[in-house]
RNA sequence: GGAGGAGUUCCCGAGCGGCCAAAGGGGGCAGACUGUAAAUCUGUUGUCACUGACUUCGGUGGUUCGAAUCCACCCUCCUCCA
């Protein structure tokens, strides 16, 4: 059996203070960064991403930012497929990737090598499930589920269409249902992981995302969303989502001030962070740093003195 | 000074004698998550010894078997007249 890569994982919520750490850890282990965030792969989407600056990479290299233009739709699939190469470059030049970001679902299947090889997409039969669910309703669609694939229906509520729709295009496609699904794309990792994350107080978090916020603004993010994401807007699936782009744009279609769109920036992203503190919590191997010494964290690292090694 | 209107649970806001711990929304909190994931969805939100009890609807009294809902006075805010 093939020795396993080493790899340092810094997760957790937005403005935790991940990418410092990050570029920390690098520094001081000999390390490049790979970016683990569903909006920085995106060229263009620089500020409300929170893309790390030149300054704040401090001269580490880092990967799996700036890999797609804003009207390419991205996915979990594609970051597995491009991320691994890189890591296994990363390693077999002798350097430690360190994978830094807050995209959780990223993270977990670029960690576990899952297999999304067998069933792919079809935009027509999402379009068209899409269709019948407004037309017919939730609970019509997730029949129809129930007919296909009914473990998968009893995991998905009817309420979330988006993956009922998933469910049955995966079964349509491929012919197996999710369980059977799940179960063939579980595949031996490559790598030997160590997850951190930074743990603060949620009302310092919250401080700091807003105050980061009326950072993007001051710096020019509305100007940046009318530069690179209102021409091409109608193309932008995923790009289109990304907290501080739909606020700003719904702000230059009328729908509401900037003040109100500011606002709104901050509660989503604070709602975001939340949803990422869920989702990291539930894994049971992430160890918590202190923020006053995460940089000292490094140190330890680096000396083999961290409990979880 | 006079005439009206309003004060409801974290916020907005419905309720207008019993079915009200009080609709609905927001926010908060918690959870789910394998090809849109910064997305999508779910639950919960007075307290407790929680199939029941207790404290809430500006304040104080009162009417009533029973009040957030009726009456009196008081306090605060808004509009109009002076």
């Amino acid at each position: 059996m093939m020795k396993k890569i080493p790899l340092v994982v810094v997760c957790g919520p937005t403005a935790c203070g991940k990418t410092a750490l990050g570029v920390e850890l690098a520094l001081r282990l000999g390390g490049e960064v790979v970016s683990a965030d569903s909006m920085q792969v995106y060229r263009g989407l620089d500020i409300g991403t929170a893309k790390p600056t030149a300054t704040e990479r401090r001269g580490v290299p880092h990967h799996m930012i700036d890999v797609a233009d804003p009207w390419e739709s991205y996915s979990v699939a594609r970051y597995c497929a491009e991320a691994a190469p890189v890591i296994e470059d990363i390693a077999r030049r002798g350097r430690l990737p360190v994978l830094v970001g807050g995209t959780g679902l990223y993270i977990d299947n670029l960690v576990a090598n899952t297999d999304f090889s067998a069933p792919g997409g079809d935009a027509a039969l999402r379009a068209e499930l899409l269709r019948e669910a407004a037309e017919k309703g939730n609970e019509y669609l997730h029949e129809k589920l129930r007919g296909l694939d009914p473990l998968a229906a009893e995991a998905i509520h009817p309420n979330n269409v988006k993956r009922v729709v998933r469910a049955i295009e995966q079964i349509t496609l491929s012919g197996m249902g999710r369980a059977e699904l799940d179960e063939k794309s579980r595949r031996d990792s490559p790598y030997h992981a160590l997850r951190f994350t930074i743990e603060r107080d949620r009302a310092e978090l919250y401080e700091r995302i807003n105050a980061r916020v009326d950072e993007m603004i001051k710096n020019g993010l509305a100007d940046e969303v009318r530069r690179t994401l209102m021409p091409v807007l109608d193309k932008a699936e995923t790009a289109a989502q990304a907290i501080g782009y739909k606020e700003i744009v719904d702000c230059f279609k009328g729908r509401c001030t900037l003040d109100e769109a500011v606002e709104s920036i901050k509660q989503n992203t604070r709602r975001y962070a939340k949803r990422q503190l869920t989702w990291f919590r539930r894994r049971g191997d992430i160890y918590g740093l202190d923020p006053k010494n995460a940089a000292d964290m490094a140190e330890k690292i680096y000396k083999n003195e961290m409990p979880t090694f």
